[in-house]
DNA sequence: GAAGTATGTCGCAAATATACGATATAGAAG
DNA sequence: CTTCTATATCGTATATTTGCGACATACTTC
């Protein structure tokens, strides 16, 4: 991304958005999800139950290996592709704290100067 | 290819990913934040906390407008945002049961041929 | 009405994301 | 060793995102 000026937003923004990014996309939601409902951490099949091109697949497949949410394991011929457990409920807490600050209902002011909300 | 790609993407996955895209940056993420925090709804005092030009985060306050996560009013000369915190639980929510079946400890398969995940 | 202030919109440039065919790699099968 | 199969990578075309200056809009104040 070209951020002008990308050291002014917290670790925590950034990480925040990284992750967010990685779910940014229907195809990525419906790889997890796969992943996670799959007893077994099949490979090709995944570009298999996609509406998209094995290649197009796999380049969604290391953007998720990249931010190491999912593993990929080499099984012979094949490749086994498995989600980091631990990672994501470290990711579920953060989101989960994000939304809570952002959900709450106290978050506009209790009496307006004509501000409606 | 001889694979067939019949599975469109659901409904959930695509509001997900809609929602993620709009966190997939940390300018959306600090200005929900901001607007959580600060007990006022401020405008323009938005694009002073931020490291980019007015215009930009004008961009980016008409993008969490348009997903209907914040309200923008008009008060007079300013323009006050504040969170759609009704809409905000509801997607609360939505990434909560997507995190829970992701983060699942049984996601992958019990007894592997061979995949080490 | 004129001047000033707060905000949104337009148009552009650069960066990034998305998709996929062609090609490379690497193990399996014969 | 040759061929087939499963995947990853390269190159490339197109679409989208990001950022910002210049302009337009709208309200306030004098």
């Amino acid at each position: 991304m070209t951020y002008a000026k990308t050291t002014a937003f917290t670790a925590e923004q950034q990480q925040l958005a990284r992750v967010a990014k990685a779910l940014a996309h229907p195809a990525r939601v419906a790889i997890i999800q796969l992943l996670a409902s799959k007893k077994t951490c099949i490979s090709g099949d995944i570009a298999a139950e996609l509406p998209l091109s094995r290649t197009t697949v796999s380049q969604h497949l290391q953007e998720l290996k990249a931010l190491d949410l999912i593993h990929g394991e080499i099984d012979g011929l094949t490749v086994c592709y498995c989600l980091n457990t631990a990672l994501l409920r470290q990711v579920q807490e953060q989101f989960a704290a994000f939304f809570a600050e952002a959900s709450a209902d106290v978050a506009c002011r209790p009496e307006g100067d004509g501000c409606a909300c």
